[in-house]
DNA sequence: CCGGGTCATCAGGGATGCGTCAAAGTTGCC
DNA sequence: GGCAACTTTGACGCATCCCTGATGACCCGG
């Protein structure tokens, strides 16, 4: 869940954002002063900061430095100052928006969205989801790679489709009309003999004795399961 | 230098923009029309957008959805609606930040630098990237070149784009959609010719023996594959 | 013991995708 | 305006993959 930490020392104004983000199921933590909100961070570790710049105790761009000498946490600026120069100092300072009051919700709340959105780390970092080990092989699957034996072996495409279903939800049963959907599309239900040939090429290119199968197991009349 | 791709379809902004940034020391590229503009990022690789919705040829929404489609290049809407609907929309289909017109350039810029400098990787990590030997041939992906038995080899623009998006993703399956999007740009996502003729000119000039690749493995129905 | 159903395996034929070459079209430069 | 380099397009042979039908093994209930 998407955690969001509130800095206003209007209440009203932290009523109703904490209102709205909470019917958003993000969870919301809330600061009405700079002091607080630096606490704040550091201890709960926000996805993203939305921060008044009229504080009672802290100057606002002071508050962002703060919070840029660790962290690159979005930080959405609200501000009843118009004047560009306030928002170019805020800008400077390290925050990634700005918007001035009054607001609307729905624009917030976008652009909120927005933040977190590229916020959201891509490709690298998530190697642990993207290859899976067993004694016998390796399947790799943001390279689309499978090792056996330090060697790679050369799948086609429908092997490697049905392969990565499987894979995807090892330990777990996929009935034999979800694979043929995934694999063949909406309209294949029911041509379980597909499956058939297919499962056979996958065990004959990667289990160790393709007749008794450790890995791709046949569960009769329901599907079939991937087990490291 | 950053570069910077403006979108818009009157003379005298475009105008201002650039006579602004260019003083900034940004590269910039201008585009008339949501056609151009993909056409110029899919070419040109800016570092941001900044894009007018009010286009002659396409929805501004669009444009943005076309960008998204394969890359994450900050944009910056620049837009005479103020409505909220309107903000709501560009925000959620991808972009980073919304300017209503009439704009302070100072802002404006501000709000660039923000995009900007939140685009920029993390610490160090890529210094090895610059560069990637083979037993082969080398690529020096800063330079923009490649060295093979001690002479460079000369590249045309598409070889080596097409080099360069292999290599920055070694060892990886990258498929032919992704090939020709990154390449030949957003809507060329199935003229997978291109590729075959392309890919045939990168081996004849890098691979010991082109007719059987050892770095440029075509992986049939699914894309191809840079191996070091 | 027999029969129906599901599953595994095999092999052939049609369709698809890839590599290659050559020629036409485009672009940019002198 | 002409030339050279580059990109696009089309055609062809060939390898590979996908589908299909046939056959036999296995499990269960009758």
């Amino acid at each position: 869940m998407t955690r969001v930490l509130v800095v206003d020392d209007e209440p009203q104004i932290v009523r109703a954002l904490v209102i709205n983000l909470k019917a958003r199921k993000y969870e919301v933590d809330a600061a009405p002063d700079g002091k607080t909100a630096l606490e704040l961070a550091a201890s709960r570790h926000p996805d993203v900061v939305v921060l008044d710049l009229g504080l009672p105790d802290l100057d606002g761009v002071d508050v962002i430095r703060g919070l840029r000498g660790w962290t690159r946490v979005p930080i959405l600026v609200l501000s009843a100052r118009h004047s560009s120069d306030e928002k170019v100092q805020a800008l400077d300072a390290g925050a990634d928006d700005y918007v001035t009051k009054p607001f609307g919700m729905d624009e917030l709340l976008a652009r909120l969205r927005a933040a977190v959105r590229r916020a959201e780390p891509v490709g690298p970092g998530e190697d642990d989801l993207t290859t899976v080990e067993t004694e016998g092989f390796t399947v790799d699957l943001a390279a689309k790679k499978v090792n056996r034996a330090g060697k790679d072996v050369r799948l086609t495409p429908t092997e490697w489709h049905l392969l990565e279903v499987l894979v995807r939800n090892t330990g777990r049963l996929v009935s034999q009309k979800q694979l043929l959907r995934e694999v063949w599309g909406p309209s294949y239900g029911t041509e379980t003999n597909y499956l058939r040939v297919y499962m056979a090429q996958l065990r004959r290119k990667l289990e160790k004795d393709p007749s008794h199968p450790e890995h791709f197991i046949t569960e009769p009349g329901m599907g079939y399961r991937f087990e490291k």
